[in-house]
DNA sequence: CGCGACGTTGATTTGCCTCAACGATTGTGG
DNA sequence: CCACAATCGTTGAGGCAAATCAACGTCGCG
């Protein structure tokens, strides 16, 4: 049911003919995954590129103690993949989990080749995708060594507005690198500052 | 002359064909750069590709201090372009300036899209090339919010030992997001610990 | 020679974390 | 439907990590 969401997300670069959308559709899978389901554990292989077409999820790690750190949230239209357990057939070191009910389509590596082999405008559309992705990682590298947490949490707001409103101050903080308990001394700060906004 | 490291670094990919070399060989142009000279400057649109054949770069950021952020290193065999800019045409907030004496190889974007449009394997190397980097910024994105500096400092060395050992630790400093002072601290402390190795 | 980049040290300040506690909300099982 | 646990946001006291500012010696380079 979903593929078409899917499908009319690469009209944003370049659109497929009929025999390209045939193709994905025969290839893709769709999943329901429910609020807190984990679609990968650390030790295990990342075997699927995933779309998210319904919902959202978060890419994270975990240290010795336990905290998650976030390194990516997925909402609708966006993949969510550890791309590098995912080519080198490795354990991955991360976990992607459900932050709310979603929707998935998820492609194995062996029918993404298919694809990439016998579709090359799967290969040029991949690479602008993920082009995209390198800069708006880029950016954040840049934030994280630049600003303070402060700086970093507006810029946050600023620059995902929807999904901010959509998750938990915790995850926030998660994502950002800072403690929740530091993240509320900052929101209290703001609204301080500026109290009729 | 140095288009010869640009065709054998394609074979950590997929390698080119006679056709494909030579056409990369007739668009790509050859450049010596001086130590400290700039290859883009902020305000400035980033309008090559730019492959490292010897030497090495830095792309940073200035903040409103004038302190420099890098957020990436790039020696022999890799590339260094602000992606941003050069997709969007618009000015860049961002330096590249070479570190060291260096040759760089520089592709337009008329003529990368044309090997894009007429050699399609050149959109599936890309698209691998940048998959890797992306995994590599991931990396550092999580250790930026999981780890102290001193983590993070004794990572870089053990990831990047030969790079390391060419830069100033003044450089390092500004790529792991720390002040010379505070290196140095670290650097005091660890040799204090390990006095013998 | 003299200047600028580099590395270092120390005193002080600040940003952020840790730990503990609390109320409000959500959700879940009995 | 209620009881209880779990998650969430917040507050405060205290501590540590890292920045700031200033000073100094070294070195390479013009």
């Amino acid at each position: 049911m979903s593929v078409g969401t899917l499908i009319s997300y690469f009209d944003k670069y370049l659109s497929l003919n009929s025999e390209e959308r045939e193709v994905l559709s025969k290839r893709v899978v769709e999943r329901k995954i429910r609020r807190k389901q984990f679609i990968l554990q650390e030790s295990d292989v990342c075997r699927h590129y995933t779309f998210v077409a319904a919902g959202c999820f978060k890419m994270y790690g975990a240290d010795k103690k336990g905290n998650e750190h976030i390194i990516q949230f997925a909402a609708e239209n966006d993949w969510i993949t550890d791309i590098g357990s995912f080519h080198s057939g490795k354990p991955s070191l991360l976990y992607i989990e459900a932050i709310e009910q979603s929707v998935i389509l998820q492609l194995e590596k062996n029918d993404l080749i298919h694809l990439y082999t016998h579709f090359p405008n799967f290969n040029r559309n991949f690479r602008v995708i993920i082009e995209d992705k390198y800069v708006e990682l880029q950016n954040r590298v840049l934030q994280n060594i630049s600003s303070t947490a402060e700086e970093r949490y507006l810029a946050f707001l600023d620059q995902y507005p929807l999904l901010s409103a959509r998750l938990p101050n915790t995850q926030i903080a998660a994502y950002l690198g800072i403690t929740p308990e530091f993240l509320s001394n900052i929101r209290q700060k703001i609204t301080k500052k500026k109290p009729y906004s």
